[in-house]
DNA sequence: CGTTGAACCTGTTTGC
DNA sequence: TGCAAACAGGTTCAAC
């Protein structure tokens, strides 16, 4: 914000990270702003992360929008136009790598790679910023969203002991893979996983299949306490970023195991190792969480 | 089924 | 200092 400005009252913005805890943060700071507002216009910039960009131009404006929800990673505003002949659209919208949602006063100065911009009725604007457009946002009705959203695994927060049980012990992929895997379980990413398998002391290469019940059993527990801890604490961010309205997220402060190679295990002291599994940079305690038979883990870096 | 690597795109950090 | 390589919280696809 260019010196001199006057703080706007009820600015918020979000540079989080996103996973589950990341966007169900997001999702409860837009709606705190959003639901009853109508969005009066929308300017789009680069439309290439954009299903249809035509089709968002098309429907999009003149929308009220009725709530704001979370689905996995996705965040989902519910939207109703037309007096007579109602009419419900979902603007589905996912964050990607590096996706933000924000609202401001309609004339903030606006931040490099901001590609979206939904003016609201109470001269504020919601705007989508993503440098790298991994994002990706769409316009449905709700019967159409269920192409995306249907496929999706189930709530890490709300899966039956039974249910979590059955996905894992199914599957001969790694845990990792597993949990990542969005079409088994919805909004777990490359750090709550880690930092879930080192609470449940799991190595991440172990197979779903080959993890005891009482393996299992932890897991599902880590996962719950990890994902309820970093929500209640906003979730992680990487930045020095202070937005006006919201904290930024303070999960990152108590990060175990990600991001913590050469460190100290905070349970046993032994150093913190990086290997790529699933494809994905993947860190853990070699002491507490240990290797299956036959698989040497490799060391990065 | 499951794994790997590449691709999408830009910015930041690391290493020589 | 400078430049290039490595790396980044995600997802999808082809190839094996």
């Amino acid at each position: 914000m260019p010196a001199g400005t006057p703080a706007l009252l009820f600015e918020v913005e979000y540079l989080l990270m996103p996973e589950l805890p990341e966007v169900e943060t997001v999702v409860r700071g837009l709606r705190r702003h959003l639901p009853g507002r109508r969005i009066v216009e929308l300017r789009l910039g680069k439309t290439d992360f954009i299903d249809d960009p035509v089709a968002i131009g098309e429907r999009v404006p003149g929308s009220l929008i009725r709530a704001v929800r979370r689905h996995g990673k996705f965040l989902v505003l519910e939207l109703e136009r037309g007096g007579e002949a109602r009419v419900e659209e979902l603007l589905v919208v996912h964050l990607g790598m590096t996706g933000q949602l924000i609202v401001v006063a309609a004339d903030a100065e606006i931040a490099p790679h901001t590609h979206a911009f939904f003016t609201l009725d109470d001269r504020r604007e919601l705007r989508f910023r993503d440098p790298r457009r991994f994002g990706r946002m769409l316009v449905a009705a709700p019967a159409e969203s269920e192409k995306i959203l249907g496929p999706l695994g189930a709530d890490p927060l709300e899966v039956s002991e039974a249910e979590f049980r059955r996905l894992i012990s199914s599957r001969r992929a790694r845990i990792k893979a597993l949990l990542l895997d969005q079409h088994v379980f919805r909004g777990m990413g490359n750090i709550y996983t880690d930092e879930s398998l080192w609470k449940a002391k799991i190595h991440p290469a172990r197979l779903g299949a080959n993890l005891k019940l009482e393996e299992i059993a932890r897991l599902q527990k880590a996962m719950r306490e990890i994902l309820e801890e970093a929500i209640r604490l906003g979730g992680s961010s990487i930045s020095d970023y202070v937005g006006a309205d919201g904290q930024p997220g303070e999960f990152q402060i108590r990060h175990r195991a990600y991001d913590r190679e050469g460190k100290k295990c905070f349970r046993c002291g032994t150093k913190i190792r990086r290997m790529i599994v699933a494809g994905r940079s993947s860190y853990f305690c070699p002491r507490c969480q240990v290797a299956p038979r036959g698989r040497r883990p490799r060391a990065v870096g």
